[in-house]
Parts: structure tokens; C-alpha cells; sequence
DNA sequence: ATAAATGGATTACAGATGTAATCTGTCTAT
DNA sequence: ATAGACAGATTACATCTGTAATCCATTTAT
């Protein structure tokens, strides 16, 4: 599949959260949100549908839009290889940064501390 | 400072392994590592430039070129950048994906707790 | 029933990107 | 000294991206 782009995945990001949706609910909600045009939007549903990232049923005149990637598949794979190019698969120094750059809460910190103990546990 | 594309990162990755480079330098590593062509070599050098991430010192007729931005600068500024478009900020997701699609090593995340250990202590 | 609004399809257009080729001025080997 | 090699500068070019505008066929409001 090609890739998604940025004002791309934007408003995948929207149908993720609610679907299906018609074109004219997802500008709204974007107008909102993003402050981004209408025809803007409707570009990028053209795009992400050519894409194959989103597919629609006809109800009249009117296109229901929904997303035909799992959010999940999606944000993984990005995430590796972005970790890839960005640290050569290395996760620790990503999360270094986070650390130095103050990005971490207490809870954050406690989520990942039982997600890697979890982790530990299975590997047993 | 302009974005830097990926093939520009590649670039400025080799320069951040080792600088100054002169240009055959450069191209001689990355025809080796990425199998990149001379010509496309320089003009990312070219472009770097222009996009002020990398300098260079005449000598002679030659170039020796090396980043005017820092490796730890630019990861970290990525990836907060990343985690907001693909998470909205929280890194316990991306964590969570790398532990599910089993791209943790029981050294990684012994890393990861010792980091998070660290960083609770200096919070106290 | 006409004009305006709406929905989707098509077209626009400048800048970024990947990937080179060509040009131009030295330097070097013969 | 001449031709070829090499360095950097400039140009090329298709595709992708962000951001819309225009076109065309309905539907709806007056």
C-alpha cells in the first residue's frame, strides 16, 4: 500500500475514531478540529480511497467513508520504521529522549514500568 | 530549519557517524551501505546545505562537509514530533506495539526499566 | 420552475522529493 | 599540451504533497 501522508493520515485519523462517516462529517469535524478546507478534505478522502487506505459505501448520492487499515496495523509499522531509520531499531534512546527532554509524567512512567514487567513475566 | 527528507537523512547520518567527509567520501560510504548513486549522493549533500544542516570548509577545490545540526537535537525532536502525530503525545502506545510485535530483546528492556528507575529517583 | 446549494470528479499549481544527467572549470596522466 | 578524470553547480524530470478551485449533476429552497 502507498504511503499515507501527513494531511493524509489526519483525516484517516478522524474516520479511526468514527465510522463510517460521511464527506461532509468529516469536514465538519476537521473545519473544527484542524481548521482545514473542504475541498481540502474532500481531496484527501479521494486520495486516501485511490490509496486503498479507505473505502466507501454509496447511499444515494452521499459516500459513507471508512478506513481499511486497522489503526494498531498502521501506527506499528510506522512506528518500527521509524525506529529503524531514526535510532537503526534501537527503542531505548527514543525513550531516552523523552526522559531528558521532560516529556514523561509520573503515569507514563508508571504504565511503561508494567508493560515492561508484563513483558518479563511472559518471557519467564 | 526545512525538514529533512528521508534520503537527506541518510546523508546526514553518515556525516554524524564520521566529519568532516569530502564528497567522494561520503559517496564512497553510502554506494557501499545504500547502494546510492554518486550524483544523487551530491545532490543531497547540495540540498543539506542549502537547508543549512550541513556546512562545508573549502580546501582546495575539494569540499569537507560536516552537520551544523547534532544527532541527539535532531532524533529527539522527531520523535516527540512522531509520537504526537501518531499517539498524541503518549509514548506508552508505541512502547506497547513494539512489545507486541515481539521487537524487544530482554536487553532492551532491561535498558528501558533501568532508564525508568532512574528517572523515578531523580523525580523523589 | 429556477436559482442556489450540495456532492462528488476533475483539474490546478507550486514546492518537495528521489534520482540522476549535463555543464564547466580544474587537475592529472600521458 | 592535450585528453580524460574529477569536483562542484546547474538542470531535469516524474511523482508526491498541501491546498484548493472548477466542473457537472442533482437536490432543495423559494
Amino acid at each position: 500500500m502507498k504511503e499515507i501522508s501527513n494531511s493524509e493520515l489526519v483525516v484517516l485519523q478522524q474516520l479511526w475514531q468514527q465510522s463510517p462517516l460521511t464527506s461532509s462529517e468529516v469536514v465538519d469535524a476537521l473545519e473544527q478540529s484542524h481548521d482545514m478546507h473542504e475541498k481540502t478534505v474532500k481531496t484527501l478522502l479521494n486520495r486516501l480511497v485511490k490509496k486503498q487506505a479507505v473505502s466507501f459505501e454509496k447511499q444515494g448520492r452521499v459516500y459513507h467513508y471508512s478506513p481499511l487499515i486497522a489503526e494498531q496495523d498502521y501506527t506499528v509499522k510506522e512506528s518500527l520504521s521509524f525506529v529503524d531509520r531514526m535510532f537503526a531499531g534501537k527503542l531505548t534512546p527514543l525513550v531516552a529522549g523523552f526522559a531528558q527532554k521532560n516529556k514523561l509524567s509520573a503515569e507514563d512512567v508508571a504504565e511503561l514500568q508494567t508493560l515492561l514487567d508484563d513483558w518479563q513475566k511472559e518471557q519467564k
